[in-house]
DNA sequence: CTGTTAGCGCATTCAA
DNA sequence: TTGAATGCGCTAACAG
């Protein structure tokens, strides 16, 4: 900075001013000051920036794992909000683990990030992000309501939409199969599946709700136990792209006949549910959008459009059926199961 | 900082050193100023320390599109890398736009990131982050021979892998279906596709090779016309998942009989491709390991492994080639047109 | 409108 | 082994 104010023969505060653009400067001063910045290349420090001003451009985002492509959609919708802001974002995987997920939280803390949003896993980091007084957005699944906001889908209603679906077409042995249900997505999406059978009064059948680890081949080898030990099921509701995908491979790998055989539903729309045949039908979660509106309630406390000490908001956004051709007509009755063993 | 030399009873400085581990600090001193940072929730400022230090833990990765999963591997492996090293990535979108990609040069050079991990677009980043004193790391492609270390998927063999496969099954009318060859990437996986053909001493006919824009749809488009233009070509060589993607979804709508009617082979190994039937052949860059090759190399520059200053580094990952129902034989001379027009 | 002064939080001299 | 002093690069009073 010295260096610019030399060569524009101004002090080292007009060139703060000049180039930050807060307080006084002469047009013509400052316009020097630009050109002899650009001419030698001089960049602002932002970590000193940071450091005098107690705030800095950056935001934490904290995932499971940017190679399932929920999560990588999410992050591309945050990212692609907190760029147009000016602000950008660290990004970390934390696999799911807690342990790490603390790990990021001491390292977001030690950068005095602007914000933090979080697809969380332990009650614990957004508790203390809380506490070091940086703003959070729980993404996807709320762990807390008391600290900080969130967007999250409506997992009930998305899944009571397809569950809905599949009862109307004529199925009332629906399989779901699902990894947690300690998470308010997990949670959410069993009560909409129970919801929508009980709207439909049709029994929810306990055996046909299968849990299993969020892995793709777990998911596939519990789907296959389900189906060898009720022949009688017409549908399964994946409740995650991954469960989905182990599932479809497995019925792949077993040579079903979809949908006539077997119907399948999913959650959250990825990219290979419409390329396979039959496509898949599933609920979009409006992932990419999901993330951009994750940016903009953290940007709206960071603006103070939201009181930085208000109360948590928030916000839903509405899922979305799409009807593909991996969901048909349930076959009458005891059909199914002579069907399956044919082969 | 100050609370906690209170608190223990010891100046600022002897926090530092007992915190950060530099210069001497007596065993039950450290232990003390440990526990009370710990219980006071402590955590030290890292823009004071990179200020004062002169060096952050950041390193920038720029790529065009975090929703490809080509690009989202690779960020997943450069994240999982830094991270062990007790570095963070700050991820940039740049959409494939050099405009952005020049803003986050910027935005990377303010924040004086270790340095630098970027599927480049134009040389002028890369120059401009060089000058910078920033180190850099092209991936995927080599925009700039001079100005930083890169690691790079071997195209040309990987493309050269793939057209044998096609040509040994007989074909003999390949069409490529490729996006760009100005950059390393497509101009290798071009090169290969011609040596192919030159070691089996097949000809390659010019009208074969369909240029695209890098979009699925397009893709789609660019991928039909050809077909139209042309029905006897037996075999698409798609460049990359995106275009793969376009093509396949095309020859689906037209209900085009994989392989029998077309084969179909691809570059980059995405998961679609092994969960469509018929699987698609394809060339496995290893993204992910791409992605932690690159992690280690800039961490080499970083520990001084290798020589700050030392001579641009190039390391290159063996792609390989995974067949799959995609490929088949090719039809006798003259078949495949009548075929197609069949339907 | 501009320059001087002071200090953000830390790590590193240098003395003790 | 420790503490006092200094400065990293910047911005925000404040006085002019």
């Amino acid at each position: 900075m010295q260096d610019v104010a030399r060569e524009a023969g101004v002090s080292a505060s007009t060139v703060s001013r000049a180039l930050s653009g807060n307080g006084y400067a002469a047009e013509d001063v400052r316009k020097r000051v630009h050109a002899v910045a650009a001419r030698i290349g001089y960049i602002p420090d932002a970590n000193a920036r940071s450091l005098r001003n107690r705030s800095s451009h950056s935001v934490g985002v904290l995932i499971s794992d940017l190679r399932n492509p929920f999560y990588a959609d999410l992050a591309a919708g945050v990212e692609q909000r907190l760029r147009s802001a000016g602000y950008h974002m660290i990004l970390v995987n934390d696999d799911g683990h807690a342990g790490e997920e603390m790990l990021a939280v001491q390292t977001f803390a030690a950068m005095r990030v602007a914000g933090v949003i979080v697809t969380p896993v332990s009650v614990e980091a957004v508790k203390s992000l809380h506490q070091h007084g940086v703003h959070v957005v729980q993404a996807d699944r709320r762990i807390s309501a008391r600290h900080g906001d969130a967007v999250l889908g409506d997992n009930e209603a998305g899944a009571e939409l397809v569950t809905r679906h599949l009862l109307q077409l004529g199925h009332r042995r629906i399989a779901l199969l699902i990894d947690e249900t300690k998470w308010t997505s997990g949670a959410g999406r069993l009560a909409g599946y129970r919801a929508a059978h009980a709207a439909a009064g049709a029994p929810v059948d306990e055996d046909l709700i299968a849990f299993t680890s969020f892995d793709a081949a777990a998911a596939g080898a519990t789907a296959g136990r389900l189906l060898d030990a009720r022949p009688d099921v017409t549908a399964l509701f994946a409740a995650n792209n991954v469960l989905a995908q182990g599932a479809f491979a497995e019925f792949q790998r077993r040579g079903l006949r979809l949908p006539d055989q077997l119907s399948i539903a999913a959650y959250d729309d990825v990219p290979w549910m419409s390329l396979v045949r039959p496509a898949i039908t599933t609920v979009s979660q409006h992932t990419f959008d999901l993330g951009r509106r994750c940016a903009d309630v953290l940007l709206a406390r960071l603006s103070g459009e939201y009181a930085e000490d208000g109360p948590p908001r928030l916000v839903r956004v509405e899922p979305a059926l799409f009807v593909r051709g991996s969901t048909g007509q349930a076959p009458p009755v005891g059909e199914r199961a002579n069907d399956r063993k044919a082969r």
